[in-house]
RNA sequence: UGCCCGAUGGUGUAAUUGGCAACACGCUUGAUUUUGAUUCAAGAAAGUCCAGGUUCGAGCCCUGGUCGGGCAACCA
């Protein structure tokens, strides 16, 4: 395997600690809290640390950070799993911070009879008061001052479920006057009377993140526990444990979280899009999940190309939706099977062409592909353009119809504008085109050149179709720097669905999760929604058009 | 009135760890093209937040600022 550059500080900090024998190999962890639905944010560190290990041969747990029951469910765990495998990784164990109630609860025992934990019968108020503000030290209370036996007793009776929810607590003893908020007698046990998605009723008290995320690592012996930003602050609380219960000492390492042009990617906020109905789940293809991306057409190597795009750094950053859309449609463009399929219907009649005539004509699945091979397509005197393929008064540099004006039917003829039939309203309803025979795709011998070409469907032949279009889900580009309700932000048009589009016959064999590039449209793929008499479709992507962006 | 992170083209990430700013997206122009796509070619765009200092030499080191972000949930 050839010896890559590292490509960022954190593959630095893993190659430095292999070079130097810290470590003979890497563990590293994905540890998502099972209460919502992955999102791409999940996705770079997804890629993160299953790619930190991949480099180095290491290995990578998935660990369910599962110690909050009243937020948790199964049906969590089993998206959770199921968009990891999608992404293409698989993990060495699957753990949950749960199994470890147990050695927790030890742990917690440890500490208390080092004098380094008490219980604290204080109020919230009365605890948040006491840690005194940044700048100003916290005072400590007559429950600091409980023995090891009391604390030892009281602990235990916590456990056995003799208090109420709020009654007691179990805090570190940290230090009141510390600059960092973190480490003034954190909390580390609560009770909760609920249901636990894993282990049931079996506890009443719950460790707090900063109890268990430590300890999950040094039991796992994970070397490397990468994480957000926001959890700088929680280090000293990390190393303090790990100090203190002289457990194995992994390391926390942070990383900036990913932020994303027209879209956000707070759980929080995603669940309440969710649950007030403004998309219509987690697998809305408008959403930053990986179920609605996966929904939408997006391919996961696309997702990880585009991970390994943004790179990794300390610094807050924004990242240009854009830069996904790259990656989908690199990817797409090799792969997707092309079609023809019209969106915005304007009939044309090639009044030279014979009627109940029909020909079958050849035409590349994929021109990106030399293997892709041919379907064909039928072609008949009465066909379906695009509304935007055609300009009574044509631009500048137009290329395509207009009266008089001549252009290629892809993979099959030349035709020319000869009649413009409207309605009562003044609208053009029907071209009256002819065709040159001698124009035939393949055996041009015409001796004319167009320059346009346009895609095209036979009416009679016509495989009626959805077709569902996607913009950005909101129209504000930094969502962070909303100022007030974010849902007043959401872009009224992020859906627009087209219940009747002229799709070619070949369609109709498309299956679900099928990519086609829809000729000089963009990316779509089949939504789970099709139906055998109905199919339905998803715009994943746009393709990029500079002759739209200039009109 | 504290502590902790961070600051490089429009965006994101690099810079052999002190040697004269690169790559990608985006943008512009041209060529090719039976997708105004793709592909190809060329180009514009930062002198590295500011001020000092060390040095032959600083985006990298030091000092002091400025700006941005984070930290006081019985959430993770």
């Amino acid at each position: 395997m050839a010896e890559e550059k590292s490509s960022n500080f954190l593959e630095e900090i893993v190659e430095n600690d292999l070079k130097s024998g810290k470590y003979s190999g890497i563990i590293t962890r994905f540890p998502p809290e099972p209460n919502g639905y992955l999102h791409l944010g999940h996705a770079k560190s997804i890629c993160l640390n299953f790619g930190l290990a991949l480099k180095h041969g290491g290995k990578t747990n998935l660990r369910f950070d599962d110690t909050n029951p009243i937020t948790e469910e199964t049906e969590y765990v089993e998206s959770i799993k199921n968009d990891v495998k999608w992404l293409g990784f698989s993990w060495s164990n699957e753990f949950y911070a749960s199994d470890y109630f147990g050695e927790l609860y030890e742990f917690a025992i440890v500490l208390i009879k080092k004098g380094l934990a008490y219980v604290d019968d204080s109020s919230p108020e009365e605890i948040a008061f006491q840690k005194g503000t940044p700048v100003k030290a916290g005072t400590g209370n007559v429950y600091r001052e409980r023995s090891v036996d009391e604390n030892l007793q009281l602990f235990t009776e916590m456990k056995a479920g003799k208090y109420k929810e709020g009654e007691k607590v179990l805090r570190a003893k940290v230090d009141l006057a510390s600059p960092n908020m973190h480490m003034r007698d954190p909390i580390i046990y609560r009770i909760k009377h609920a249901h636990h998605h894993r282990t049931g009723g079996t506890w009443c008290i719950y460790p707090m993140y900063d109890f268990a995320h430590g300890q999950s690592d040094a039991i796992e012996k994970v070397t490397h526990s990468i994480c957000t930003l926001e959890f700088i602050p929680h280090r000293e609380l990390y190393d303090w444990l790990i100090t203190n219960l002289g457990i194995y000492p992994s390391r926390q390492y942070e990383f900036a979280r990913l932020n994303m042009t027209y879209t956000m990617m707070s759980k929080r906020k995603l669940l309440q899009l969710v649950s007030e109905g403004h998309v219509k789940g987690w697998d809305d293809p408008r959403m930053p999940t990986i179920t609605a991306v996966r929904r939408r057409g997006y391919t996961p190597e696309s997702i990880r190309e585009f991970c390994d795009k943004i790179g990794v750094a300390k610094r807050e950053n924004l990242i240009d939706i854009g830069l996904l859309e790259f990656c989908v449609r690199e990817h797409l463009n090799k792969i997707s099977l092309r079609r023809m399929v019209v969106t915005d219907a304007l009939k044309v009649v090639i009044t030279n062409y014979p009627e109940g005539k029909m020909e079958l004509l050849p035409s590349e699945n994929n021109t990106e592909d030399p293997n892709g091979g041919i379907r064909e397509i039928p072609f008949s005197r009465e066909l379906f353009i695009e509304k935007d393929d055609f300009m009574e008064v044509p631009v500048k540099k137009y290329f395509r119809l207009a009266p008089g004006q001549m252009v290629r039917l892809k993979s099959a003829y030349i035709i020319k504008c000869e009649e413009v039939i409207k309605d009562s309203a003044g609208n053009v309803s029907e071209l009256r085109c002819t065709y040159v025979p001698e124009s035939k795709s393949g055996s041009d011998v015409s001796g004319i050149n167009v320059k346009g070409v346009i895609h095209w469907v036979s009416v009679p032949h016509a495989l009626e179709v959805e077709v569902r279009l996607y913009d950005r889900l909101f129209n504000m580009e930094d969502l962070n720097q909303a100022e007030g309700d974010f849902r007043t932000l959401l872009n009224p048009d992020s859906l627009k669905v087209l219940p009747k589009v002229y799709a070619e016959p070949s369609l109709a064999l498309a299956k679900s999760a099928d990519r086609f590039q829809f000729m000089r449209i963009g990316y779509f793929c089949v939504d789970p929604d099709s139906t055998p008499a109905k199919r339905v479709f998803n715009r994943t992507v746009t393709l990029r058009d500079m002759w739209a962006k200039k009109n």
